[in-house]
DNA sequence: TTGAAAGCGCTAACAA
DNA sequence: TTGTTAGCGCTTTCAA
């Protein structure tokens, strides 16, 4: 790989003049940047990004923790993420979780260790004592995107108001004569989407006077296996709900696996909404209801904020909560279920 | 951050002594391991990996090019990478090219100048001359995952024999009755599987002797409105089809919309098949015939080649080609559709 | 406007 | 076994 030196040597330059015509810098003779650009383009130089962070202190690199790479909604957002970064000039450094909370750290030390101007996380597991410790020591801007974590001060954050959300989905299923509601949720506290979710529930039902029965609300991690688990669980109590409201979209396909091996139709048998909207819930029949957030939002909401920290346009953390949206389909039926159709 | 020369101070010892504890050098005495790691602990000490790779000439990081991370098939490779290769401890640079193929070039050329030890490529147009190019001149190892690169001779491959499969899964099409078959691919000639699935589909029809009609096969970029629109142009026609393959996995979200917003039942109405097994084709009623592979393994052995070659185990490029596997469900039912339940 | 020189933080060659 | 020294490729003073 050809070095900037050599790029100087046969442009019959200095080192220094070639940093500044492809940096742009203002005062640079026409004779001079154009023997430069002619040298680059000859022999095909491309600066050492290495080099060059380690020189500037900076990478121009922003790292993205993410728990996990295969949710479709994460998905998106590192999509929308990279997109909006890549475009401001700044490459993505991933660093995916696979849902193992010690990732989330050793993640937040590696960026670092690379240098990473600033970063966006949405761990696994945001209540970790070493997370939050590792977090904020950062000398980096960080965004916390649909994340809430304790005593991260100087770090802005992206959220989405699913208590709300959640609040007006179980008023609806409440209205429509359900009682018995139960809620799957991933690992109880871990992060701030299930925090929340669970509070708009149970402030749906206090707001009925619905009582809130034991093993209502149960939670696992938050993959299709144990969205598959709970659901059995559910079903073989002696009084099974009437309406499921899960809420990590992952489990929704657990969930659906379960119903349709004993054969339960949605929307007949059993009422259904998932606290996420992924294509399926809208592809399955019927449709599922589910809570709508707009992701591309929230990531170029994330993005802008952390690049105006990256850029000096702003000094202090923000945060900004945007809204849900209910998108009330057949699966949420109302009681009675039978005499439906 | 600190140093290590605040480490060697601290401990009493020369900065290049840091280097072989850290680094685990056989000939250090126990006394100075002892100094040197007591000092570490104190000031939480973590080596730039910017300045140790470009000393070292390698940064211990794997760029990974994908065409587009909102493929779940794609997510679940990436996840796959991620987790072999940082169990030997490479960090993965995610490049996603959100389906341009300017972007695959660029990734390149940035993976490059970070000095990724080796590639990992899976872009969304293997034909462009650039792109060939790119690779051509790369020092560092390239693994080619279902993707071949003419004159890339020193890239290693794993492929899938999409088209045995797609020959397979048409000819039980074929015996069912069906003789109208429509192929939805991506754009025509752009990838490995595209290739292999059509020419896995004509050779099947060529066997049984039944003609192609014209505009059987239909191209577009593989996202979902494409798969409707494409859907929409089959089902518009005087003859339409009675059954349709679909290739990429993003098409088929939008041939399910296009059907049920026409009201046509899967399995009854018209038979359908999708040459990539995702969630959605198990889940949807009636579940959906797929052409499955196992995608953790193929991701497994790209890495293994990968790291085969950086670790020197290996110095020449291999090609390995793992098997498909037809997924007979309900959605490809046989003719005549109309009197089966 | 341009060049010379120093140094980012690390590791490897060489010397002791 | 340990320390000294040089230098990876770049950018940024500083001086001319």
């Amino acid at each position: 790989m050809a070095t900037i030196r050599e790029v100087a040597r046969r442009a019959g330059v200095a080192p220094s003049s070639v940093t500044r015509v492809l940096s742009g810098h203002p005062n640079v003779s026409e004779g001079l940047r154009a023997k430069v650009l002619a040298a680059v383009e000859e022999i095909g130089y491309r600066p050492d990004l290495l080099a060059a962070g380690l020189r500037r202190g900076s990478s121009h690199t922003v790292g993205v923790i993410v728990s996990d790479i295969i949710n479709p909604l994460l998905a998106e957002m590192v999509d929308a993420l990279d997109v909006k970064l890549r475009d401001k000039g700044y490459s993505v450094l991933l660093a995916n979780s696979h849902g193992d909370p010690k990732r989330d750290v050793e993640s937040v030390h590696l960026l670092r260790q690379r240098r990473t101007d600033g970063l966006i996380v949405m761990v696994v597991d945001e209540t970790q004592p070493e997370l939050k410790e590792a977090l904020r020591d950062l000398p980096i801007p960080v965004v916390l995107l649909d994340r809430q974590v304790e005593g991260a001060d100087s770090a802005s954050a992206v959220l989405s108001d699913h208590a709300r959300g959640t609040r007006e989905l179980t008023l609806q299923l409440l209205d429509a004569g359900h009682e018995r509601l139960a809620l799957l949720s991933g690992l109880q506290g871990t992060t701030y989407p299930g925090r929340e979710r669970t509070r708009g529930f149970i402030s749906a039902l206090a707001e009925r006077g619905v009582p809130l029965r034991p093993r209502a609300i149960r939670d696992a991690r938050a993959t299709p296996e144990a969205g598959q688990r709970l659901t059995a669980e559910l079903l073989d109590d002696d009084e099974p709900p009437t309406a499921i409201v899960v809420g990590p979209n992952p489990m929704l396909v657990g969930v659906l696996r379960e119903l349709h091996r004993r054969k339960l139709r949605v929307g007949r048998d059993l009422a259904l909404a998932c606290l996420d909207d992924v294509p399926i819930a809208a592809l399955h029949q019927p449709p599922i209801t589910a809570l709508a957030r707009d992701v591309r939002e929230m990531a170029h909401t994330a993005a802008t904020l952390l690049l105006d920290r990256l850029t000096g346009v702003s000094r202090f953390p923000r945060t900004v909560v945007l809204p849900t949206e209910v998108r009330r389909r057949a699966s949420s039926a109302p009681l009675p279920l039978q005499v439906e159709d």
